[in-house]
DNA sequence: AAAGTTACCGGAAACGTTTCTGAAAACGTT
DNA sequence: AACGTTTTCAGAAACGTTTCCGGTAACTTT
């Protein structure tokens, strides 16, 4: 590839580098008839602004970072769609990296795109490990940072997140109110504050209307994932008689098991979703879900971002926690 | 953000910058002791090439540029994580952007990636128009260039698609094993070669059963989508017999309102769908559909891109034909 | 011991921008 | 007409690398 710089411009104008960078970025000592000059010049040559260079010496990259665990659930593509939205507005180019759950690449892509000098990094955890402290060292740098959903705990960085708790409550609190007693509690990774915060909902319900709590399973977030643990409880006789999944593909992973050996949803056994998906109200029985804002998490993290690259030196770290909605549907609805 | 260079080694050891640069890039002219000695230092030093200069001076940034043209569906997402594969093992830092359906868009991000030098561009297209100028511009450029499953006709460059004709062809045919004869063929947009290739896929078996075709529809890639056509199709009192979708998002949408509206799937309306979900077997009924080898697309893509990087200069452009399998299920299948 | 090789390293140019400094030209003021 | 301002621009340094060129020192060869 050969490309059109801005000393071929010059050259060709007979003026200096420097007055045609000028004509670019509008400023103010040039003459506006030698800028559209140049401007016209500069399209006919079909020149476009090397951001490589600018990069270098301007040391910052209009460039945000997205790190996210998985790409298997429609959930993260989501928020990303949010947050480009936003981002996007204010001339920022969004760089995406996926993870595979894997700590390891986690930190190898934040570290890539670190050394490619973003201005600003949005962050899920694939897990809780040594990718923290390379976190905590960033923002000592002063790397603007902002963690959304799978956050850490103990990071002084903004975040935004999902009321786990409050819906866990009410999930649970629905199941109960449906007459379930044995209620099972799929949690993600353990070291999540996402999932203990769950486990506090789910807790606390069984608390306020004096039942005491059912088992909790640990599960990751895929389809494989709900279709282990539910053929692992039948072939253990160890069916409850309601579940609350860790989320919608974990759910439907289960319920399809459930089906094919013959339970009845709900009548058999119920199951809740957690951060809805398109699906949930395709299949059958429809799944009553937890809805997450997910498109609303990418704008919030961005917007945080935005906040700090703008008022950099001075910023005072901010959790924002969105609410969400419990979506009834057949799964988990008797007819009494 | 305050960078840890080059120079900062070389003047902590009193050697030149080139030289540090040496004990880097693995040159040959360098004294290993010395060499052991700089790295040491750097790795205490916490320093980190920079690869923005590096793009600068060699012109190429072992970038890799990806465009598709939504997130929706899993299907990407999937191709996206084979291509990652390869890559990554020789070295390929990947950028993934998102055109969001849009044709402006869509070179707005192939403009980004050529701007920040990616050594190759691996797309499919959100749709035909303007765009393909652009991209013909780019391969008189010699920029490496793959297109994959929606891939544009008469651009001279590698490409790796599904054999959507073949395939249309024969869950059409069996579609008419099953004795159907009003099937409904959804398509995607007309200008896409995939939609024309499945449209002689579907048309073709027709004429081997000497059977008249059905109608068609055309329709995009989403779930709302398909529940847009069903609900057309019920008010206008015009169901088919059978339908052929344009992939399983589509199919989902459609029999959720068929059921709603109490049709019975397959007894009244059959559906199969096209490029198979992992929801294809987890839906009631389950769904039969043609299951497309995403991952093996993205290998495939990722490689006909290496090897033009690699052998640059002369270069034949080449298409790479991926086979496919019909998993048939419930929504197929009469039982006779 | 002189000449030729080789191994190692320093210096400087280059990549394409932005930005700082300063100077020429144009203008206004008295 | 002399001076001060403002406008407009040119030149050069800088960003952090790689790479080319050349030079010294050590080692071979005769």
């Amino acid at each position: 590839m050969k490309y059109v710089t801005i000393k071929d411009i010059a050259k060709e104008l007979n003026v200096a580098v420097s007055t045609v960078s000028r004509a670019f970025n509008d400023k103010y000592d040039i003459k506006p008839e030698t800028r559209e000059r140049i401007l016209k010049k500069a399209s006919e040559m079909g020149y476009r602004p090397n951001p490589i260079a600018r990069k270098l010496v301007q040391q910052r990259s209009y460039n945000i970072g997205i790190i996210i665990p998985e790409f298997e659930n429609s959930f993260f593509p989501q928020v990303i769609m949010g947050a480009q939205e936003i981002l996007y507005q204010h001339n920022y180019q969004v760089l995406i990296m996926q993870s595979n759950e894997s700590i390891d690449l986690e930190i190898r892509n934040a570290k890539t795109l670190v050394d490619n000098m973003v201005d600003g990094l949005i962050i899920s955890l694939s897990g809780v490990g040594n990718n923290l402290p390379y976190y905590e060292e960033l923002t000592e740098k002063k790397m603007p940072l902002v963690f959304f959903n799978r956050v850490p705990e103990n990071i002084e960085a903004s975040k935004v997140v999902f009321d786990d708790y409050k819906w866990a409550f009410f999930a649970t609190e629905h199941l109960i109110h449906q007459g379930f007693k044995d209620i099972l509690f799929i949690s993600g990774a353990d070291d999540l504050i996402l999932s203990k915060n769950r486990q506090r909902g789910y807790d606390d319900a069984h608390k306020k209307h004096r039942i005491p709590t059912g088992k909790k399973i640990n599960c990751g977030f895929s389809m494989k994932d709900g279709v282990q643990i539910a053929e692992n409880l039948i072939s253990k006789n160890n069916v409850p008689r309601a579940i609350l999944a860790a989320n919608d593909a974990c759910a439907i992973g289960m319920m399809r098991v459930f089906k094919d050996s013959g339970f009845k949803i709900p009548e058999d056994i119920a199951i809740v979703g957690f951060s809805e998906t398109k699906m949930a109200a395709h299949i059958s029985p429809t799944l009553t879900s937890v809805e997450q804002p997910t498109y609303e998490m990418g704008k919030a993290a961005a917007q945080l971002l935005l906040e700090q690259l703008q008022n950099k030196g001075i910023h005072i770290p901010q959790t924002i926690v969105l609410n969400g909605r419990l979506n009834v549907r057949e799964s988990s609805v008797v007819l009494s």
